[in-house]
RNA sequence: GGAGAGGUGGCCGAGUGGUUUAAGGCGCACGCCUGGAAAGUGUGAGUUCCGUGUGGAGCGGGACCGAGGGUUCGAAUCCCUCUCUCUCCGCCA
């Protein structure tokens, strides 16, 4: 969520700005501006109703000690009309408080300066690309069909059970998964992550908060029952820890790594890119969160960026860096980098990590903030990447990696699989 | 799921209708004291909104005692709903 005042004070830039999103906010900004005005003077007037009523009051009470009932009496007859004011002027502000409210969540955060426009995933920039393309034999074959030569994932069971999307590891492929969690924590950890075990439920607030809720209701589990989401991604839980909370400048940056299961409904999504281990509606992600001072956000993106570069590199993927343009970047994302791996078999370029820097769009939302030196309350920034998601990373793995022996597990991974090969 | 108790400032804890402008304590910040510290002592300290002033220095005012409603001239205090925590019972990994 935008900050009224930024959007009050430069109206103009706010709406030059969100069209690299090719969104259109004139109408919405102009609206602001209204209902804001509207709000500023019912609570203007609210204010002196409710200062002469407890003025008053104040005086009944010095009165009735005193003893002097019938000037009491005279002077609760003047508080009728003030109730009646009061009840209007409270309305009217609340009224006007709420469609304020829903009004500033429509507008997505504003683009970094550098991002540049464009409609679709096409116009995204490529700035980085490093490793090898495998060049495989004649007869490799995509990793669905390696799951079922080594009988690592079982695709049908899952669709028994549960239904598509919901694969079954077995074997060396559940002991793989559970590799790859430890790797990515323990390298986490290492570059001085904290690490946390979150629910995987989350209430209300907290989808509003990191800016899932009210827009991308539909894409989240909910259990109806109790009001509760599901998480998509540990940045939920993780990144509201800090919700309502005034954090000190001291102990910034936050650093924050959590392994979780993800879910994900994926409402209109269809064709090949959902075979396999491409796209589901259940995922483990290691996720990093971070917490910073607003004057370095952009260091620190950086800094994630490097820090998901170097697992890929442990990893032994060819992969590139793909800075999302105007179209293609999330509503609250102010700029975002995919990290995306070369699947070999498939010939494709798969995003295995998200890293964006959400200035203050979340922090707003969550009224996260922090003192700083002349003791202002001020919104810190939040930023977040998978570090990172596990199905695609295997994917990559098993289709680069086949030989005619079997699919050979890089070196990093080895003291977590405890295996050098899957045959 | 059943029964009971309770949510008050950073923390502990008083407060059952009117100078509560939330007692007191701990902790905190800044002074005094001290060679330095402790003890002692003094002062101060929340968040947010509106107005005025103007980059939030200041001044005036509103709201905030789990959340939301209600009663009343007046609510931390009374009533209703919700929520969370604790204890006991039941169930259970």
């Amino acid at each position: 969520m935008l900050e009224l005042n930024v959007i009050k004070e430069n109206p103009e830039i706010i709406i030059e700005r969100l069209s690299v999103r090719n969104f259109d906010a004139a109408t919405i900004v102009d609206q602001i501006i209204q209902i804001d005005k509207t709000r500023r003077d019912a609570k203007s007037r609210l204010d002196q109703v409710n200062a002469e009523m407890n003025q008053i009051s104040k005086e009944i009470g010095i009165l009735f000690q005193n003893g002097k009932k019938e000037e009491a009496a005279a002077l609760k007859e003047r508080t009728g009309t003030l109730k009646t004011m009061g009840k209007e002027l409270g309305d009217k502000f609340s009224e006007a408080e709420n469609e304020l409210q829903q009004l500033l969540v429509q507008l997505p955060n504003l683009p970094h300066a550098s991002i540049k426009p464009g409609k679709t995933a096409e116009d995204n920039e490529i700035v980085y690309q490093e490793g090898e393309i495998p060049v495989l034999h004649s007869d490799a074959v995509p990793h669905w069909d390696l799951c079922k030569k080594y009988d690592i994932v079982d695709f049908e069971l899952g669709n028994k059970i549960t239904g598509s999307g919901f694969p079954v590891y077995r074997g060396k492929g559940a002991r793989l998964q559970r590799a790859l969690i430890n790797f990515f924590l323990d390298r986490a950890i290492a570059a001085g992550y904290l690490e946390y075990q979150p629910p995987l439920l989350v209430n209300e607030a907290s989808g509003f908060g990191t800016g899932q809720l009210p827009d991308k209701d539909g894409q989240m589990y909910f259990v109806n029952e109790d009001k509760l989401y599901l998480i998509p991604t540990a940045e939920v839980p993780v990144t509201n820890f800090y919700r309502d909370m005034i954090v000190k400048e001291g102990d910034l940056p936050v650093k924050n790594v959590a392994y979780s299961s993800c879910f994900r409904r994926e409402a209109g999504s269809y064709g090949k890119d959902v075979r396999g281990l491409n796209r589901l509606h259940q995922f483990d992600k290691v996720e990093i969160v971070q917490i910073q001072h607003p004057e370095r956000s952009y260091e620190t993106l950086e800094e994630m960026r490097n820090y998901v570069t170097i697992l890929l590199q442990a990893l032994e993927l060819p992969f590139r860096v793909v800075k999302l343009c105007g179209g293609d970047i999330s509503f609250t994302s102010a700029l975002t980098y995919d990290m995306e791996v070369y699947s070999a078999a498939q010939q494709r370029w798969l995003e295995v990590s998200s890293i964006s820097n959400f200035e203050s769009f979340q922090s707003n939302r969550m009224k996260l903030r922090f003192k700083d030196e002349q003791g202002r309350s001020r919104l810190v920034h939040t930023l977040n990447g998978s570090a990172l998601a596990l199905p695609r990373i295997v994917a990559a793995l098993l289709e680069n990696n086949q030989t005619s022996e079997g699919i050979v597990i890089p070196k990093a991974l080895r003291p977590y699989t405890g295996f050098d090969i899957i045959d």
